[in-house]
RNA sequence: CGCGGGGUGGAGCAGUCUGGAAGCUCGUCGGGCUCAUAACCCGAAGGUCGUAGGUUCAAAUCCUACUCCCGCAA
């Protein structure tokens, strides 16, 4: 029987499964722990994290530990006495201790089918990674990284054109009824607890960086796209034209070649790219190294890569807004053969 | 006071430095051509040049303040 509880939880998908807290009457939400607020924005102003400012309006009192592992804050969480701490996306490691304090212990929710796609960025690199299936997985938080028991999972099909962004709403919808169906059955004791292999089938999924948007031309068309729609909103594509930034929103990989290029593609998926391409940088085709542009008409943009053309659909050059590929042409005049990525 | 770019007909841009008739590529509307077109030809409408003030014979352009949008950084 559980009735107390801690909840532990910081950016946006944590408010879902907050929310769902504060509205169930079931249990009842006895503090919230989550970062200190950090200076963000253009400005440098001081901003709570989502988590905060629901817990604010809703009235639950708020903690934010520099670091939770200080003795403080184990008092604090002994004093509070919850029956089980729910953490999602809380952003700091949780030491043993508090760990093994509530007697039906930490529970965490994790955006991905574990054992795949531990770490800290599961939604994105599913996507980036063409995943076709993901989801949710709640488990008994162990000292690993989400390496827990399991308790309870949910799945979601991926839409062809799901972006980071879609599927983050999705998953943290799911990850709020799924949380509150989990701490149900950890209640009446109908929890069933399943172990996790040893090594994960996937990379871990780290944190991503921006730097980790950059466009790498020499990827397949396929890879690229969907490197644009996983990281969509955040932190974005992105790569240079005329020494600028170009954010890349939306595309879609092309098989359609033009005019003499059709002769290449049969001879590359033949004689394999590296010898079409030693050939062509020999005869100086330049216009066929990945990043150049391959067509353009008054409303598409088509760009060598590795493999196959990236046809953009969607694009913010830096200082602007986004804009679809038709009005970018419109105002920029690109040339056939320039070079995207370039610096 | 973290750094930087920008606000010009419906869209995207040029013009601003070197003040002197509002421009380009599109879109829209009307007409023509075509089996056909996100093709081509002819014609038309549509703008307080972000806001307020200042300098000047004259301001999109120079000066001041304000406001909104965006990129970087965090």
């Amino acid at each position: 029987m559980i009735q107390n509880v801690v909840f532990m939880g910081t950016p946006d998908f944590a408010v879902d499964t907050l929310q769902a807290l504060i509205d169930s009457p079931k249990y009842e939400l006895r503090a919230v722990f989550t970062q200190p607020d950090k200076e963000r924005g253009r400005g440098k102003a001081l901003q709570m994290p989502p988590v905060k400012e629901t817990a604010l309006a809703a009235g639950i009192p708020v903690y934010q530990p520099e670091r939770i592992r200080e003795q403080q804050w184990l008092d604090v969480l002994k004093e509070l006495r919850p029956d089980v701490i729910v953490v999602v996306a809380f952003g700091q490691i949780i030491p043993e201790e508090i760990l093994k304090l509530p007697p039906g212990g930490c529970v965490n929710v994790h955006a991905s089918l574990l054992p795949k796609y531990r770490g800290a960025a599961p939604i994105q690199w599913a996507v980036i990674n063409g995943e076709h299936e993901s989801g949710v997985t709640t488990m008994r938080m162990d000292t690993g990284l989400d390496t827990g028991d399991m308790i309870l999972k949910e799945t979601v099909t991926l839409a062809p054109d799901e972006t980071g962004g879609s599927l983050f709403d999705r998953l943290s919808a799911v990850g709020a009824s799924l949380l509150i169906r989990t701490l149900d059955a950890i209640s009446d004791g109908t929890a069933q607890y399943e172990k996790q292999p040893q090594e994960s089938p996937t990379p871990y999924a780290a944190m991503l960086k921006k730097k980790d948007g950059r466009v790498n031309w020499t990827k397949s068309a396929e890879e690229i796209e969907r490197l644009i729609r996983g990281l969509n909103p955040w932190p974005s594509a992105y790569t240079s034209y005329r020494g600028k930034t170009l954010k890349l929103w939306a595309a879609e990989a092309s098989e359609e070649f033009f005019g003499g290029a059709d002769a290449h593609v049969q001879r590359e998926s033949e004689t394999g790219v590296s010898a079409i391409r030693a050939a062509e940088i020999q005869a100086g085709v330049e216009e066929e190294m990945p990043g150049t542009v391959a067509a353009i008409t008054k409303t598409s943009l088509k760009i060598h890569t590795g493999k196959g053309l990236l046809s953009i659909l969607e694009l913010q050059p830096e200082g602007k807004k986004r804009m679809p590929v038709d009005a970018f042409l419109r105002g920029y005049p690109v040339e056939p053969g320039e070079m995207f990525g370039a610096e």
